[in-house]
DNA sequence: GCCTGATTTCTACCA
DNA sequence: ACTGGTAGAAATCAGGCG
């Protein structure tokens, strides 16, 4: 009989050295189910010396097949690396688990060079090899049959076809799960192994909402309660909000300690960490949405209730947000008690509503790269193109490149203009679409068309890099132009299907999410060829690709000039120009059959205002918007009262076209700081742990601040974002921080923010009308006031 | 030992 | 843990100075 089935999750099992694929799936009925196959044998490939006889290896290796009784077969062949053809054995092995032993063992043979895509793992390869994508809708010849594994699902069938990809865009109906945890101590961090899970606030997509909060004994309860309903609703996705790193690792410690068992996937184990770090739930997807809050870069501080926030899910100033420090308070204060309980609750909300906005995104960018929903998110940029061009290397008979260490040697980028400072009114910004990879495909640079400086020139000719002098082969079409075209039309295409939709229907939904999934992809394939980590990683292809690019602005700002065009600024792939139809029109026109490359106007602004600094500037938009650029307020690292004075400085001068309201309004504000009417929470600055405190070269302030943290008994790691405070005394600055929950607003010392925070916000931009750093403080009696203050 | 200018370290941005 | 180019703050170094 047939299934049609949407792939939820995928493992294996080995029983015997005999594997197993198991594809967790829902069918277009709503039912649960499992697709067992075991008919896939995996492989991998050892990669001859050229200086050696291939039989003669191959004989090599025969004479030891006793000590691999699992490899079924030693099969010599010839396939592609790096687009040259080398000969190599493909070795069968019945026994997945032993892949990296035989792998290993074999490679001391005599003329056995490397082995290859022996880092597989089996049920990737499974997916690779019969063109099986996670997310997505595949029929299967399946046996229903009379074993019983102890799962959780509606039905097991055995497959005796390999699933086949079916067109069907629309997800079936998926149960989601969302939950959220307080954990309680009385001072620190809670550690498990002593600290209750005193709220579990739970919700579904069903609409339900459910809490367990401890009562009078252990939190025992409130756990086994969790896992029941977990069972009970049983769940295709559960979601959360850092469970990956947190949440699921302290409810299996926590259980453990209570003599638990952490049961909530489909079968009869535990979740447990794997690849990317991600936890595994066996037939569920365990999705954590901060693994997608890097989407937006706008949120700085990538907390729940800012992703809610900025999502519109729901608005920071309609919660009480309570601090993981004052937990205890509420907690032991009964008063105080039901206001946590709420906040896990509309917690929980934030996760459901989240989800609701990332989840179309999530599933294509699942599909297209085909790694599991629970990776996806996980799997970091440079992984998850990575994954793309490794189902298309096999697709096309290419050797995946094994991953290997090499030292970094930088190379030259893109090119910036120096700007024109000061104001300029009707600027249009003309940028080249997906500059880097049409210079690829163009070019047809890639790891497997690029050739090696003893190379001769192949018949078909090679296209030279500027500067660099790195040639690649004009034929045949490279990787990288195979992909990045079928990239980009496929793109194309999506886009065309979903303008004939109703923007609010869920087909035009998904198809809108799928054309972003692309672009992400499209646009880190440049970054994923200069990143040395990269299977495929060859310097010249990244160096070759930024030298074209320069060539091509350089090549762009002489028409530019030579069509009377007065450029303003460039970036890269940009220019910057007064307006001027006429001039544009035949710029365009030239600059197009010139480069071969379609240069656009991509907006136009009113007025817009440039410092001396490169990468920042804030233009107006005929909207009446800012387009602010570089500047402190978009950055993450000020205060938010330099961000608030910024802006309102950039938008008297650019809107009102007034340096000296602005002024006023300097000093209007600073007075409102000095007399602490500025909400306690716009002093604080925030900046990021990039390294363990321990490895710091310099005191600087936010590595003491967490130290303070550390001492409190709050461990942190890196990549946390330190909220700190600069208070009153004497010394170095570093000496004056303060994590932010642990200062009061009298202790902070208001004259380092006027001084280092709103007067450089603000001169940044007033400093171009010729207004000194000095007229920004008011004048008036505060001035005496605030020697006062400072003494 | 203190001051000053130069250099290093660090983060977060832009394309 | 995708790239290089860039700004800017703060720490730190190096050298002058009775």
């Amino acid at each position: 009989m047939k299934e049609r089935f949407w792939l939820l999750d995928v493992n294996y099992e080995v029983k015997d050295h005999n594997p197993e694929i198991w594809m967790w799936g829902i069918t277009e009925e709503n039912e649960r189910i499992l697709v067992i196959d075991r008919s896939f044998v995996t492989y991998f490939y050892l990669v001859l010396d050229e200086k050696e006889e291939p039989e003669i290896v191959l004989e090599r290796v025969l004479e030891r097949k006793k000590e691999f009784p699992q490899v079924m077969k030693f099969e010599p062949l010839r396939r592609n690396l790096f687009g040259k053809p080398v000969d190599a054995i493909k070795a069968y092995c019945q026994d997945p688990d032993l892949v990296a032993k035989y792998s290993k063992a074999l490679l001391k043979i005599d003329g056995v060079k490397k082995c290859l895509e022996d880092d597989i793992r089996y049920s990737m390869r499974y997916l690779i090899d019969n063109d099986i994508t996670p997310c997505a809708w595949h029929e299967v010849e399946v046996e229903r049959t009379d074993e019983k594994p102890p799962v959780q699902i509606d039905q097991v069938y055995v497959a005796t076809s390999v699933p086949k990809r079916v067109e069907k865009e629309e997800n079936p109906s998926l149960r989601v799960l969302g939950f959220s945890m307080i954990c309680y101590s009385e001072r620190g961090k809670p550690r498990p192994e002593e600290n209750p899970v005193v709220v579990l606030s739970v919700a579904t997509s069903y609409g339900g909402e459910r809490l367990f909060v401890v009562g009078d004994h252990s939190d025992k309860k409130v756990i086994e309660s969790f896992i029941e309903f977990v069972r009970s609703f049983d769940p295709d996705i559960i979601i959360g909000y850092g469970t990956n790193r947190q949440d699921w690792q302290y409810l299996l410690n926590r259980s453990r300690a209570l003599g638990i068992k952490l049961h909530v996937d489909r079968t009869e184990t535990e979740p447990h960490t794997s690849v990317y770090g991600h936890v595994s739930i066996t037939g569920r997807a365990n999705v954590d949405l901060l693994d997608f809050a890097d989407e937006f870069p706008e949120i700085k501080v990538k907390t729940l209730e800012n992703m809610a926030d900025h999502l519109g899910v729901m608005k920071l100033e309609k919660r009480t947000i309570i601090e993981d420090i004052d937990f205890p308070v509420y907690w032991n204060d009964q008063d105080k008690r039901p206001i946590l309980i709420r906040f896990a609750e509309e917690n929980t909300r934030c996760i459901m509503g989240i989800f609701e906005v990332v989840r179309d995104f999530a599933l294509q960018l699942s599909q297209l790269v085909g790694l599991p929903a629970d990776q996806i998110g996980r799997a970091a940029v440079g992984f998850r193109v990575e994954w793309y061009l490794m189902r298309n290397a096999y697709e096309m008979g290419e050797l995946i490149p094994e991953r290997r260490e090499r030292p970094y040697i930088p190379y030259e980028g893109g090119t910036v203009l120096e700007p024109k400072p000061g104001i300029h009114e009707n600027v249009a910004v003309l940028d080249f679409k997906s500059m880097y990879p049409n210079i690829m495909i163009e070019k047809n640079i890639s790891p497997d068309t690029c050739l090696s400086p003893s190379e001769p020139d192949p018949p078909s000719g090679v296209n030279v890099a500027p500067e660099v002098n790195h040639r690649f082969r004009k034929e045949p079409s490279g990787f990288y132009k195979i992909v990045l075209s079928s990239l980009i039309t496929s793109r194309d295409e999506v886009r065309q299907r979903s303008k004939s939709l109703d923007p609010s229907g869920i087909e035009y939904r998904i198809l809108d999410a799928r054309q972003k999934a692309i672009k992400v992809i499209t646009n880190a394939s440049y970054g994923y060829a200069g990143w040395i980590g990269a299977r495929w990683y060859i310097k010249p292809v990244a160096e070759a690709t930024t030298a074209w690019g320069r060539s091509i602005i350089r090549d762009t700002i002489e028409i530019a000039k030579h069509t009377g065009l007065d450029l303003i600024y460039g970036d890269t792939d940009s220019i910057f120009v007064i307006y001027d139809q006429e001039k544009i029109e035949e710029f365009s026109k030239i600059t197009e059959k010139r480069l071969a490359l379609e240069i656009k106007p991509e907006k136009n602004f009113t007025r817009i205002l440039f410092t001396e600094a490169k990468k920042r500037y804030c233009g107006l938009l005929p909207s009446g918007q800012l387009d602010i650029v570089g500047l402190e307020v978009v950055r993450g690292d000020w205060a938010e009262v330099a961000k608030d004075i910024q802006e309102r400085v950039l938008e008297l001068i650019l809107k009102d076209q007034s340096p000296a309201k602005a002024v006023k309004f300097v000093h209007r504000f600073i007075l409102d700081l000095r007399e602490r009417k500025i909400l306690y929470s716009d002093l604080i600055i925030w900046k990021t742990l990039t390294k363990p405190v321990e490895e710091y070269a310099v005191k600087a302030p936010h590595v003491e601040a967490a130290k303070l943290l550390k001492k409190e008994g709050w461990d942190l790691t890196v990549g946390d974002k330190i909220g700190y405070v600069i208070v009153s005394g004497s010394g170095r600055l570093y000496e004056r921080v303060k994590p932010y929950f642990l200062a009061t607003y009298p202790e902070v010392d208001i004259e380092y923010y006027v001084t280092n925070q709103v007067i450089p916000a603000a001169s940044r931009i007033l400093s171009l009308f010729n207004v000194k750093e000095e007229e920004l403080l008011p004048k008036s009696s505060t001035t005496l006031f605030s020697f006062v203050d400072k003494h």
